[in-house]
DNA sequence: ACAATAACCGATAAAAGATTCGGTATCCAT
DNA sequence: ATGGATACCGAATCTTTTATCGGTTATTGT
């Protein structure tokens, strides 16, 4: 019997943080957008990975926060645009950051992975 | 009939990142280690949002990824300590960028998150 | 007319993550 | 010897997030 759920606490900036940025494709959706991949189907492109649904799902939680805006044209292709906000610009220092550090610690986390599947 | 599982992309400085300190509790363990709370229940005491369990389980996967050490004396009380790591200790500067985003947004993401319930 | 591309959405399944509960063991103070 | 504090752990279960599938609508090129 389960009676607790525990609320979020937004009084702290690392949790209002990742609440906004915190997802698994977010940033990558941010970074994908930062360097000129600005349509659903063009970000998918760049990042196959993650599916087309998921990407525009995430679109639609960035745009509701305020961290893209949506341009729509009605031309062919059926043009939409999303561009980063000045809110969204600003989390751009964090994601080169946490990029950089992935990069430079990539190896020594592979290996460590590694380690732990083997135990398993 | 699902068929595909995506696998983790570990050639992505920011998907490394998340792997390591994307959690839900991951960067606040950390900060509270930082900030001198380096034994679980003290961790605890320091955030008790979360369970003590929960602190438990980060703790060991910190552990396993190599972001923190663990110290344990036998005194009383017993005593376990947990300490960053050189690994541990670069994410710091990432942390603390978070935090400061978040602290300069909290107006505004609360703002938002209000609209959205609203329309819920 | 038909295939291809783009954008998007709803429902549902699965995986991941977080939480609760109930334990163990040790040591100290009363 | 009893109660409180510390540090753990296993298992069940809940919650949240992500993934898959199967659509709709619109436009262009052939």
């Amino acid at each position: 019997m389960y009676t607790k759920k525990i609320e979020e606490d937004l009084d702290c900036g690392l949790r209002i943080g990742f609440k906004i940025f915190g997802g698994k494709w977010k940033m990558c959706i941010l970074d994908a957008i930062n360097n000129g991949f600005t349509r659903p189907a063009e970000i998918y492109r760049s990042m196959p990975d993650a599916t087309l649904r998921v990407i525009e799902m995430q679109l639609a939680e960035l745009l509701s926060f305020g961290v893209v805006d949506k341009y729509s044209e009605d031309v062919y292709p059926k043009k939409t645009e999303y561009r980063l906000t000045n809110l969204g610009k600003s989390i751009l220092p964090i994601l080169s950051q946490i990029d950089k550090w992935g990069t430079e610690h990539s190896a020594f986390v592979k290996e460590k992975l590694q380690e732990l599947d083997e135990v398993q």
